[in-house]
DNA sequence: GGTATATATAGACGGCCATCTATGTAATAA
DNA sequence: TTATTACATAGATGGCCGTCTATATATACC
């Protein structure tokens, strides 16, 4: 399974609402259902099923079905992916983007 | 000049839009006056000034006067700082995230 | 002073999006 | 099969924001 960039902008947009951020956090290093995020969030289970759909089309998120329940993970390296791009793209003098340079960007 | 980080989501805000990523990369690596930058977009000149008042509120660009002109550079060490934050926050376990290890996000 | 150039600000407008309620659908249990 | 649980989808609504035109402000030049 290769794991591809985005457009920056997309990956932004994804990025750029707080609910959402705290969704990611929430399934950041472990596999969870939905309830189990909702709990985790201030929002309604419809707005959570649609923050998830918006990060299952970027591919930010992993998804497993299991009877009854969905369950969903953050996908970090996807994450790692779209920030190094954004860091060659918007920081290529600074010492994080040579830090980085030892990893090819494929 | 210390370079502070800031709210992922404040960041992730600022980066979700064509126009302001477009002025960012134009004047990444080198000082501009607005006029050239608004020669590299498509948009006017009063939105062009929008859009770097945003990037100066973020501390995302250097400002410098200098009689008639206004010169912008982006700040690389800022978007740095940040994309280390999002990377450590939603990607803890990448490759990437080790590779910044080494550089202490003070 | 008057004019031209450079940039910022004000206000209006239209579209996108985060949220909600209501409902559909599918799987398990009784 | 009826009920319940888990999740997704549909449609409506309100607010935020990117853009524009018009105008203000400030600097330099004649």
């Amino acid at each position: 399974m290769k794991t591809k960039s985005m457009d920056p902008v997309a990956f932004a947009k994804v990025l750029a609402d707080p609910t959402r951020q705290q969704i990611m956090q929430s399934c950041c290093c472990e596999w969870k259902n939905v309830n189990e995020i909702v709990k985790t969030v201030k929002v309604s289970q419809p707005t959570v099923s649609h923050h998830l759909a918006l990060l299952r089309e970027a591919e930010l998120v992993q998804v497993r079905e299991e009877g009854k329940n969905t369950f969903y993970t953050l996908n970090q390296e996807k994450v790692a992916m779209c920030c190094g791009q954004l860091i060659s793209t918007f920081a290529p003098e600074s010492k994080a983007a040579e830090q980085l340079q030892a990893a090819p960007t494929k």
